[in-house]
DNA sequence: TCCAAGTATATAGTATACTTCATACTTGTG
DNA sequence: CACAAGTATGAAGTATACTATATACTTGGA
């Protein structure tokens, strides 16, 4: 259980960041009922290993709503199984399909450095 | 040679986008000298594929000014064949960074998929 | 006890990437 | 030649994802 400056620490994201994360309902704290002196939010591991997620999940180009539909399916116990299934699914194609499309890429601009080499134009 | 709507066909992107592309400097298309009574936008097959690497780096998660650097490296003959060469290394890099992180992605989304088909919370 | 550092909340501002709107001119077809 | 459809331009508006600011309260160490 950790306090936020902690956890920006941990996971490397700015504090500001992570309060926008938790207002977007991406992760939560918890405020401890028996301390009553302040509201002070406390965080378990589970939302360092989300952030991490997110993080990842960002830099393919996943937005943070469909970030959230994959840590909903993953954390939420009110979904139906076939309909967490029915996400991590999806999400699992489209990474394949981010995939692909990184090897073409990469394809594309070892071509492209051949060319340089070679003094081609392009 | 084409018109901005064929090309927005072609592409899939739709006009407005391309407009803004060109603006960003991401593309650019050419004016007929010949024609003076209007300054409609030629536009060749070259930037159909610039469009089309431009869509598949925005999806893996680069932004237009990274894709416009990739660009300017692949098609600018200003720039030195060494200041080319290091963009381009660049960017492979960074591809291969996003392929390690999909391919974690992918790992921690089945390993969530197990979980719930043995009906483990987590 | 003082006070720097940490925390919470709300609001406003910024950057990126479009998207829409208004206006005006051009072209091709009936 | 009328007129719908296409094109160009500039400016304003929108969505997403932060980032900064202001205010106020709390905590912990000298």
């Amino acid at each position: 259980m950790k306090l936020i400056s902690q956890l920006a620490r941990e996971a490397n994201i700015p504090i500001g960041t992570i309060r926008f994360y938790e207002k977007s309902g991406l992760i939560s704290g918890m405020t401890k009922k028996d301390v009553t002196s302040n509201n002070y939010v406390y965080y378990d591991d589970e939302v360092t290993e989300k952030l991490r997620f997110i993080k990842m999940a960002k830099a393919v180009g996943f937005t943070l709503a469909e970030i959230k539909e994959v840590i909903d399916a993953w954390y939420q116990k009110e979904l139906t199984k076939a309909s967490k299934m029915e996400v991590l699914n999806l999400k699992l194609e489209q990474i394949d399909t981010k995939i692909r499309e990184l090897k073409a890429m990469k394809k594309q601009i070892e071509l492209c450095k051949n060319n340089i080499e070679n003094g081609l134009s392009r």
